[in-house]
DNA sequence: CTTGAACCTAACCTTACGTCATACTGTAGG
DNA sequence: CCTACAGTATGACGTAAGGTTAGGTTCAAG
């Protein structure tokens, strides 16, 4: 003879609304254990257990169908769903730090003790927010060129960025490799459209900004240390197939 | 003469869908600077600039309405917002790393190597995420009524428990101000109505798991040192009272 | 003038419920 | 047994920020 709860008794022991009991029954993912004949709930301490399961996978950020998979198959691989769910809150973390550290920096904007707004306000944080110290990239820009790359920018994550990464490093090292052959030699050539293709990707065929980039390629001298790269023969050699490659897309 | 864009360039150009500026101007969030006689959205590039601003706010976590506002109200409270945005932001990091820590230590539990899930299993895991090192507590309450005390727990965040903490401290407070009078007298017997409703606020209103908090209240010689309050006479003073108003409670 | 790509609007879909609106059930008192 | 009245059930609509079709229209090249 166990004892039933009511929806509203059984709601408040769990700390849950009367609502969410509805609808959990109405996906299939907590049944009452017995209704009265007029179809209302009625709950069993037992079914608490299952609640309790429920709310905790929900509480670490599991989706409800998603828990109803795990709770309803008996093979369900807990762990890799663990570890999974793990990794996607470590990068939430991440880039939700990124984003306080920029709002830090919004905040540290002298102008802004004015407490209004304007364009130029605006936009004076919006690039203290996305480019810290980088003013010599921006200088080669045009204002809508600028804006374009900032706008483009923010669609991407910190992976995509470690990605570009490695993607220029590899195409570098394929140059490396290839500085034997002259610039305008037919595999060269094939590396400086690879590369093109990338620079267009980054400039989204805005050709302002395509510009730019060329810009800041040619003024390297100006790169801050960090960014510059040690071999500067390397440099000049990709500098200058690459600017064959243009001369021959451009006629 | 400007430069118009369709809606696939502009869209291409700033690295958002069509959908997305079609949405933008449906909430009038941004309108395209002109149309074609057949309807089609014209922007510019100037148009760039507005929305460069509209997704480096939504970066930082605003939502579109409130984004809308602080671009078209020119006397807006910046520095304001932003600071709000960045408290928010620092709170949703502070429950994402309680989260991230839980499902640490749910997966450093042994027996989840079998990659299989029962009830037994997933209970083990829910223990060592929710509460890792207070058995002392747990054997004081039943199974059921400890899972609807960690279920409920679920439900609060960080703040509510600092709430928690400064309320009993405050109580508390009061009991050692009253510790001069009896514990049966009427100002001492309203502090502990006033705990029995906290309590009862913790359980509620499920008397196994009052049976519980009543348990480990009485065998506090148990608690870690670093739950222990420095004064013992007051803690026996709080109990006694507490008895008092229970047997007074309970003819 | 035709064709195909691009574009338009409208409408439904998503999450995890909250919020009504309306109708029904359970129970205590008379 | 009847009546109040509290509790409950069901269904519909709303949320945020678009994604995803569906079906019709416009643009630009040939």
């Amino acid at each position: 003879m166990p004892t039933f709860y009511r929806v509203s008794d059984f709601a408040r022991l769990a700390g849950v609304t009367v609502r969410t009991l509805q609808y959990y029954d109405r996906i299939d993912l907590l049944k009452p254990s017995a209704t009265t004949e007029g179809n209302h709930r009625l709950y069993q301490r037992s079914d608490l257990l299952r609640l309790q399961q429920i709310l905790t996978l929900k509480w670490m950020g599991f989706k409800l169908d998603h828990i109803k998979q795990m709770l309803d198959s008996p093979t369900y691989d807990l762990k890799t769903a663990l570890l999974l769910q793990k990794t996607a809150i470590d990068q939430q973390i991440e880039s939700l730090q990124v984003a306080s550290e920029a709002l830090e920096r919004a905040l540290s904007v002298d102008d802004i003790d004015s407490y209004s707004i304007d364009d130029a306000h605006l936009n004076q944080v919006i690039r203290a927010v996305m480019f810290p110290q980088q003013e010599w990239i921006r200088s080669a820009f045009t204002d809508e060129a600028w804006a374009g790359i900032t706008t483009r920018r923010l669609q991407y994550t910190d992976a995509d960025f470690q990605q570009f990464e490695r993607d220029w490093r590899e195409l570098t090292d394929k140059f490396a490799e290839l500085q034997h052959l002259p610039a305008d030699s037919e595999p060269v050539q094939a590396l400086a459209d690879t590369m093109h293709k990338y620079i267009s990707l980054f400039s989204a065929g805005d050709s302002e900004a395509e510009e730019g980039v060329r810009q800041v390629w040619q003024n390297r001298q100006q790169m801050p240390s960090d960014y510059q790269m040690a071999d500067e023969a390397l440099l000049r050699f990709i500098q200058h197939a690459y600017e064959i490659y243009i001369k021959s897309e451009e006629p």
